[in-house]
DNA sequence: TTCCTAGTTTATAATAATTCTAAAGTGAAA
DNA sequence: TTTCACTTTAGAATTATTATAAACTAGGAA
């Protein structure tokens, strides 16, 4: 990915692209497969790749201005942390407890035969099917 | 449900039947329809119920001991609160977001045609399709 | 280039859910 | 009844996240 295309990540989430920000979304988005991490995971990363710092305050204010531009997802898991990950498109996921570890399942490796309908004046948002992985 | 039933729900969880223990077990068990509940709305709804009072550690540990004995099943949701479920049945859920409010979906009203294969060396545990709701 | 200002970063405080702790209370076996 | 392991409780500790306020900076205007 090309830095313009990141310098348009940051643009289109309504960020000016200071070193912090450009240093995130080269990490987050110059890369060939799509992560999962959580803020704390991402500051580690970020600490060993680059020679920039970062407060925690500014990884939460750039993640979650990407998620709300459209460019992260966030995944519910158990637990406390909030996961996100760069893959956007809609798919789904397997979660092994053992290890913390979310793997995705491509949108076309699931298909559902039958739903419910939305309650009365609802509609379907969004489906999400996650599966709970054992030895 | 009878008293003994309630008790049994207790002796099985590895709990000794208290006060506080007992009134938390009747007020989740003792019931037509299984609810949705959060910690802090268990102990609101207690209060009002029962002239009982109660630590909200007395009750995470009763909630905790009784998950762990298979009489509640933990929610994922997104957010910071943990939502409980009576229902310990094979099922899955509506969110409204607007609302925070858990919808149960009966298992057969969601048919799965196909599913992708767990990873090398691990097994499928169960899978949860979660659908969220807009207006 | 230099100035100016809105937008940023940062360290730290605040918040909120949950877990821990240690002291006082209690059930039930002997 | 006495005893003791198990409980409850209030409050402290922990953890993830958000808020705050002061210092900093990007980038347009002069």
């Amino acid at each position: 990915m090309k830095l313009i295309e990141i310098l348009n990540k940051l643009r289109s989430s309504g960020l000016r692209p200071t070193k912090q920000r450009v240093e995130i979304a080269k990490f987050l988005f110059d890369r060939e497969k799509t992560i999962h991490f959580t803020v704390e995971s991402l500051n580690k990363l970020l600490l060993k790749k680059t020679s920039t710092k970062f407060a925690l305050a500014t990884i939460y204010n750039t993640v979650h201005a990407f998620k709300a531009a459209g460019h992260l997802n966030e995944i519910e898991v158990r637990g406390k942390k909030t996961y996100f990950d760069t893959n956007v498109s809609n798919h789904h996921h397997f979660y092994d407890n053992d290890t913390s570890e979310l793997i995705d399942i491509n949108a076309k490796d699931v298909v559902i035969q039958k739903l419910p309908k939305a309650p009365n004046g609802k509609k379907i948002k969004n489906i999400e099917v996650f599966i709970n992985l054992k030895n």
